[in-house]
DNA sequence: TTATTGGGATGATTTATATCATCTCTCTTT
DNA sequence: AAAGAGAGATGATATAAATCATCCCAATAA
């Protein structure tokens, strides 16, 4: 279980008997928004993505939660009320600390604490340029956002299945699914990638990362 | 100076002896986006707006920062590079403290670092909150949101002057000068609100609490 | 004083992208 | 096997908001 190397034993003893993993399946709900926040929550395996969900049903994929990453840690933190919803994209073990434990950790371990607070931060940090590229970057670019998205930070090669669907994945670039496939067949057609149902390529990594910088 | 209710005498002067108030003027540049941080910044007085350059000179102005509030501090615990840039909006008294002073009270006090992970936190639900608003609401509810966050957490009264040009309130909105405009004219005209250069009072409160929610 | 610059305001025009409407295909479900 | 249901794809149309073009006015500079 990778805490952190910045713990000594007896703190690891007192989170593993605070912890436990559950395991989840494809589609299954970790939490929901607007729902008081429970447990510090680590992934272990899988992937879960990250939403938020509009009255007006126009919900918004933030991120995609691989396997060491926090998630919900901004509300935890904040102000107890999960400010998003995170549900199952490929199957996910997900080690749920108790946060009491976690506290007392955090109190008596100050070199622990400030790693935390760097990773709440970067993962700020994250967000909002995510949401900054949906604000104000046009189509091309949120598109090539995606793209690098999954290369560069989820996958870490240019060549991968997409794990989402065109929908979810128009709304992890903040258009439509209409929008999304049109402009993702213009990038096949311009043979700026390969694409064949989820399957996709970057062919030229340049011209993406042009147009996620032009915007 | 208001540090925190949570430290010690001896961790209040340790700070106060690393910390020295610096005056600006209408108009100055705090910090600009991509430097390294330096210190740890607390606003004492007056007014600063954050806000992210674009290279295309799209600027985004983030929040307007409020005595006692910390700025850049997710960019300091972070990646220790500035984000966004500061620049003053009202003449403003800024604390700048020495950032290893201020690790190493944190790193002694354990509830002093947690209140800041929950300032941090919250700072970035916020942020997240308002771009948000920017991306998903269409210009009615972009505007009524930039009412209300003058007249909530700025001023906390339904009447104010607005302490920005037209061009940085559309900025905040997320808009053009021209749109923005526009559209707070038509909030005058439907009597939503009363407007006279930078005078503005709301006169239905309901309704642009409405116009927010509606998106 | 007369230019010049920048903010505020409005109308006309353009454009990016959402919306609407189909159609096909593949899975489920019954 | 038939019938939905949902995903992917593509064309046609609508529309919100940006852009462009002025104009006025006040403040600052020459």
């Amino acid at each position: 279980m990778p805490y952190s190397q910045l713990l000594d034993e007896e703190q690891v003893e007192l989170l593993q008997r605070n912890s436990n993993v559950v395991s989840y399946n494809k589609k299954d709900i970790v939490f929901r928004q607007n729902t008081r926040t429970s447990h510090i929550m680590l992934m272990v395996s899988g992937l879960v993505k990250i939403f938020k969900e509009g009255r007006n049903e126009r919900t918004v994929l933030l991120r995609i939660a691989t396997p060491g990453e926090y998630i919900g840690m901004m509300s935890v933190m904040g102000d107890q009320i999960h400010q998003y919803s995170a549900s199952v994209v490929e199957n996910a073990d997900i080690c749920f600390i108790d946060i009491n434990a976690y506290r007392n950790v955090l109190m008596e371990n100050g070199k622990f604490s400030l790693q935390l607070m760097n990773l709440i931060s970067q993962d700020g940090l994250f967000i909002f340029n995510r949401l900054m590229s949906q604000t104000h970057k046009q189509l091309p670019g949120r598109i090539a956002d995606v793209l690098l998205y999954f290369a560069e930070q989820i996958y870490r090669q240019p060549h991968f299945d997409f794990p989402l669907t065109r929908r979810e994945l128009a709304e992890l670039a903040g258009t439509t699914k209409e929008s999304f496939i049109r402009t993702l067949t213009e990038f096949k057609n311009d043979k700026i990638i390969y694409l064949d149902g989820s399957r996709v390529e970057i062919i030229s990594m340049d011209i993406v990362k042009t147009l996620s910088e032009l915007g």
